[in-house]
RNA sequence: GGUGGGUUAGCCAAUCGGUUAGGCAGCGGCCUGCAAAGCCGUAUAGACGAGUUCGACUCUCGUACCCACCUCCA
């Protein structure tokens, strides 16, 4: 792995990655806000109730997520969160918001000092390579890049200006030498402040009683000595112990340096020379990049305290206006106990996606609410491949049996993503287009979906949604296939004109009557262009509307799956050949298309469908024994063999 | 000790004061030459005790147990 060991610029403009716009993100940007948003609700650590979700701007979204802070290797944990509010970042832009999205990069503390000195390390490089593995586990897990990432050591002045705010404000003190000259330490004087303790609802006492809380709970709680002996419980950080605090609770907002901190740690102010505190930073950069649209606060549960409620305090100590929502996400765990750094539980994310795909993680992170605990285990990835094998069964299938029957004579069909033009139009193409998917709005997504996302992100909801959609999508697969296709008889053109019919009968409808659902707008739609078309066969119109609703039912699935960060089409998982496995369906297979892949996958292509030929042959002359010999030997290198109406496709295993 | 969360069938995990969550695994059926996939059906629930109610898994109170935060941590 290579590491960075080139200067890194600290300036905020190189630290800013700027926003992958994705198509479809564009294109509802100048939309307007679905229905669906006035129905958000969303719990609150901070008032300990779900409630509706009221944005400062209307249309618009400003969400500050903690980011990592880059001292070692990412591990799922870390992931998890991410996809978390990923999910939430997603599910607002479906909703139609403009979002801006700000997760911070921690690259400098003193654990990144420290592991970098015993490592022989600049402190910088040791951060930006870290860093570097955080970008990779994220992109490889489908989490969308921030508007923008902005880093700690890029915003030194606005943490100094901020510092002096909530010291003019009298809210922080300045330590200086017998000299009177300032030593580089200011802290925040928490006794100052009576909102403290108002976001995780810590009762406050008087400074006495308050006085050392730290020691009286080790008084009361007696040694808290592990198996291994090693005392769990060190209430005081021995580096963060200071004599010249006012109180036990304040907090440092700047640190003097250490004299084992090198040059390029060091930073002149007019306190000092020193570094940022801990909490500084995320004071500092939300309000630089979300000033007056700050709506929501995220991170790991474990920042509640000390580090949201002391961002908390600062922030609005300083003037400004502090998040309108915090949002916690639980954590992973390993056999019941919490993965952590200090415990050493935690699983790399390189080493768990060396051996499952990443799709297959991320649905494991992200099938259930942020705020449930997430159990790790085999079971656990292993009821996320049997997920990815049934969706992306259905969609690929889906698309197959769309595209087998109709139009395949005007090109509308591929499957391929972002073909010519928006797709829309295409009568009855086959495979949406990730631009079609992307660009449908959360109001046309069926209403127990939108429910469940609308309920505080509840996503065990949200997948029942989407398997529901893909039981009716499977069952209307399976009508077309008895239908024996009957469109498959007709001129491509006339069977197009006939669908924009029928389709758009059935958007009149919609327009007309908004509250009814869509199964009632479909058959009362498809009762009218029987009326209309009494000279077509019914099977054939029972076989046109099957076909438009499925497409209906495959363009809701992935619009749905792809808000959870999940539709098997979209880039992280297409790109990443391999992974997904590849498959032999004809048109357009479900992850592992990549372009890098494609010709080595045709090859495989053609050598199995020799294969799977002569079974067919052997199959028709009913010489079962031959047939089911050349199933199993491809079995035993690993392909997989489905026989469908339309004939037997593979896959890889 | 303070604060918060939890306890739902073999497993994971939702909603809901009375009507099917969903998934995985199981069982029966359809489909298949046989399978696989898919579809249909189906059994197994709501820690314990009390209360409110015509009716509680769902509300209230209590008990037990589990977990987390109160150091660093997503």
């Amino acid at each position: 792995m290579e590491n960075a060991e080139k200067p890194q610029n600290f300036n905020t403009s190189s630290s800013v990655a700027a926003s992958q716009t994705t198509q479809g993100e564009a294109e509802r940007a100048g939309g307007q806000l679905a229905d669906a948003a006035s129905r958000l609700c969303i719990y609150n650590t901070a008032t300990h109730s779900v409630a509706p979700f009221e944005p400062i701007k209307p249309g618009q979204v400003g969400i500050y997520v903690c980011g990592a802070t880059v001292q070692s290797s990412p591990h799922i944990g870390h992931i998890r969160a991410a996809v978390a509010f990923d999910i939430v970042r997603r599910w607002f832009e479906r909703l139609g918001y403009k979002v801006t999205f700000i997760r911070n990069v921690t690259d400098i503390d003193d654990k990144i000092l420290d592991k970098a000195t015993a490592a022989g390390q600049q402190w910088w490089a040791r951060a930006y390579h870290y860093e570097r593995e955080f970008a990779k586990a994220y992109d490889t897990l489908g989490v969308e890049a921030p508007t923008y990432e902005p880093r700690a050591t890029g915003h030194i002045d606005e943490m100094v200006e901020l510092i002096g705010r909530i010291i003019d404000n009298g809210h922080a003190y300045v330590i200086r030498d017998e000299k009177g000259n300032p030593t580089g330490n200011v802290f925040f004087d928490v006794a100052s402040w009576p909102h403290y303790g108002e976001l995780t609802h810590q009762k406050q006492s008087t400074t006495d009683a308050a006085s050392d809380a730290a020691s009286q709970i080790t008084d009361r709680m007696g040694p808290s000595v592990d198996a291994t002996g090693d005392d769990k419980y060190n209430p005081v950080d021995p580096a963060d112990y200071d004599p010249a605090k006012h109180d036990p609770r304040d907090f440092a907002l700047w640190k003097a340096s250490k004299p084992s901190d090198p040059a390029t740690a060091r930073w002149q102010t007019p306190y000092g020379t020193g570094r940022p505190g801990w909490h500084i930073e995320c004071s500092a950069m939300s309000h630089r990049y979300l000033d007056g649209m700050f709506d929501i606060h995220g991170g790991g549960l474990d920042l509640r305290f000390p580090h949201h409620e002391n961002e908390m305090a600062q922030t609005r100590a300083a003037g400004y206006q502090s998040a309108r929502v915090w949002m916690h996400s639980a954590w992973v765990t390993a056999k019941g106990e919490k993965m952590s750094k200090s415990l050493g539980n935690g699983l790399s994310v390189p080493s768990v996606l060396a051996h499952n795909p990443a799709w297959v993680v991320r649905y494991a992170l992200g099938a259930v609410q942020y705020r449930s605990m997430l159990e790790w285990s085999d079971q656990s990835l292993a009821e996320a491949r049997a997920a990815y094998e049934r969706i992306t069964g259905f969609i690929e299938r889906a698309g197959e049996t769309l595209n087998a029957g109709m139009n395949t004579a005007d090109g509308a069909n591929t499957a391929a993503p972002e073909t010519k033009g928006s797709g829309r139009n295409s009568a009855s193409g086959g495979q949406p287009s990730r631009s079609e998917v992307t660009s449908l709005s959360a109001d046309q997504l069926p209403g127990d979906f939108v429910a469940a996302m609308n309920d505080d992100f509840n996503i065990s909801g949200a997948i029942a949604a989407i398997f529901t959609s893909i039981r009716h999508g499977n069952s209307m697969i399976q009508a077309i296939a008895q239908h024996q296709s009957p469109i498959a008889q007709v001129d491509p053109a006339a069977v197009a004109a006939l669908a924009n019919e029928f389709r758009s009968t059935i958007e009149t409808i919609a327009e007309r009557y908004p509250d009814l659902s869509q199964d009632i707008i479909w058959a009362d739609a498809k009762a009218r262009f029987a009326l209309k078309h009494t000279d077509l066969p019914s099977s054939f119109v029972d076989d046109l509307g099957s076909r438009l609703e499925l497409r209906r039912v495959l363009l809701t699935v992935r619009a749905m799956l792809d808000t959870l960060g999940l539709d098997p089409l979209a880039e992280p998982w297409v790109a990443g050949a391999g992974d997904g496995g590849f498959s032999g369906s004809t048109t357009g297979s479900v992850g592992g298309s990549g372009s890098n892949a494609a010709s080595e996958h045709e090859l495989l292509d053609t050598i199995i469908r020799h294969q799977l030929n002569a079974r067919e042959a052997a199959r028709k002359a009913r010489n079962f024994e031959v047939a089911d010999k050349i199933r199993d030997s491809l079995a035993n290198m690993g392909v997989e063999i489905t026989d469908t109406p339309t004939g037997a496709t593979w896959k890889l295993r």
